[in-house]
DNA sequence: TGAAGCATTGCGTAAAATGCGATATTTGAT
DNA sequence: ATCAAATATCGCATTTTACGCAATGCTTCA
């Protein structure tokens, strides 16, 4: 039994649902299934009746949520309390984070952070992708929150945090497109809509080059695509990341293409001796560790 | 960190020495040093300050001995709580245990079975190694604390505790024994004392063997022959185990050999399908899980 | 009576923990 | 003061464990 276990099961408390908890833990639900039968065995009871919908807990379980919050208040109050030389640090920290980044883990972290260094003064930028690098190298950002670039330049240290499957996504009624009736969709044809750069601009090209492809592309930003193409303008290609959080997922649907594209990298990026910064040593703990 | 850590902590802080503790903990100290360096990474600050022996707390390391304290009694108190079911368990279970496991694992085992079944009528026997396999498969024992045999029969499940080295001791004073003087034995001068049977025993024959030499022995249980090997009757072959905890291990040295005995493997036993039966699933489990 | 949503299991892979041996540092005894 | 023993830590190879994917079993709802 470890401490992320009893995280783990305030969200499963939470949620009632396994598939929901697994997805807001960042984790499949095979994992969270077996996770929660290792707790049980652990604490030699069951603690999910999972006769029901929502799932309820048993008697053993309530006991044991509320375990796992004394638990985890007092082990974060000891945290604050014996760590009072770097909860005192300050200054400020420029971090960078794509559009897309900051949709999935930013929101965590920032929480984290803040209520662990109340001190720091954070300054959040947020743009496209494609600057993440430039500015992290220029110092205009210390820390930069984005995908993981195909050539990481010298100098730099990446760490992924979670990765995100580029899929490729129509209209839900196919019929709207020329050249996407059925089967393998006519990719001279297909109205595309893409980013204008950026990495999933890097591998949807290469991936139409294979084929001897040039497709009729429009440009967009990650978000925007999801939205024309849910208005039924094009086929467009996006970070399942970006879709899930879509408003307009409902109107579109995913075309299962071979091969499939590498999946995104989103993570952590600094300059290597950075690293030895305190605050950014701080910021950097923080997102990995939890 | 999980609650392992936290009882691995709480004997750190009681004994004040790695070793020792890694010891009592049936670790390496080198596991021992770095799960300590893992727990103080996870609270943020440092535990223990090494530049004393014996080792002492820092105000952090104080402040994380309550919280171990703590939780671990609410995680007692709840699982006490919580499985009032099995704790109910009644009946009655004969374990049957080889002299040497008696010495290392199954005082812990004992201690929280016995917490944890109050209801249970606890049988044990204990005799040498060699029986314990009948006594199993015969139904007169329920289960078995003991080596690892060198062929494990059909319907038999083992599962392993600890592994210890067997080692050659020689009299601390080499000169008490002919064949002994120095460099490597002459094995067919040394008199030697061996178990008569058993697990151990079959390996030396085996090493013997594959070097030509039929040795001069005599027989005696494994905790006699660290006795005669300390009054300087001749060499013998004992697992780690049983030498470290002998009264006598100060006057007895080990001989390097080449190759060296395979470590024995203690652990338990068990029919494969009485691993449906409540009571022995309890032990098991209690065994297993800490 | 299907069909869709949900939890679980088998299996191959990736990450983490562990032990051993070597090394650096400290302690204790002469 | 100096050497020998003891102690903690580091690198490396191995084992153990956790994980995700895909397939299966099970329930619920239309």
């Amino acid at each position: 039994m470890n401490y992320r276990d009893l995280q783990v099961f305030l969200t499963l408390a939470d949620l009632g649902n396994m598939g929901r908890a697994a997805e807001q833990l960042h984790m499949s639900a095979s994992t969270l299934s077996r996770r929660l039968v290792r707790m049980e065995e652990a604490v030699g009871a069951t603690l999910v009746s999972r006769e029901t919908q929502p799932l309820a807990l048993t008697e053993a379980g309530q006991r044991f949520l509320q375990h796992a919050e004394q638990t985890l208040y007092a082990w974060e109050s000891l945290r604050q309390e014996v760590a009072p030389v770097v909860s005192e640090l300050s200054g400020s920290l420029t971090v960078f984070c794509s559009v897309t980044a900051s949709f999935s883990v930013l929101p965590e972290i920032l929480a984290r952070f803040r209520d662990r260094y109340p001190g720091v003064d954070l300054r959040i930028l947020t743009g496209d992708a494609e600057e993440s690098i430039p500015r992290v190298q220029s110092g205009e950002a210390d820390l930069v929150i984005a995908a993981r670039p195909e050539q990481l330049e010298t100098g730099l240290t990446f760490k992924a945090l979670l990765s995100s499957p580029l899929l490729f996504i129509a209209p839900r009624h196919a019929s709207v497109l020329p050249g996407l009736k059925q089967g393998q969709p006519d990719w001279n044809q297909v109205p595309m809509i893409l980013s204008a750069t950026g990495l999933a601009r890097t591998r949807i090209d290469q991936w139409f080059e294979s084929r001897g492809v040039h497709p009729n592309a429009q440009v967009a930003g990650n978000e925007a695509i999801v939205s024309m193409v849910a208005l039924g303008v094009g086929v467009g290609v996006v970070p399942e990341l970006v879709l899930r959080s879509s408003p307009v997922v409902g109107r579109v649907r995913t075309l299962p293409v071979e091969p499939e594209l590498e999946p995104f990298l989103i993570g952590l990026c600094v300059q290597t001796q950075q690293l030895d910064n305190p605050l950014i040593q701080a910021f950097w703990k923080t997102a990995l560790n939890g």
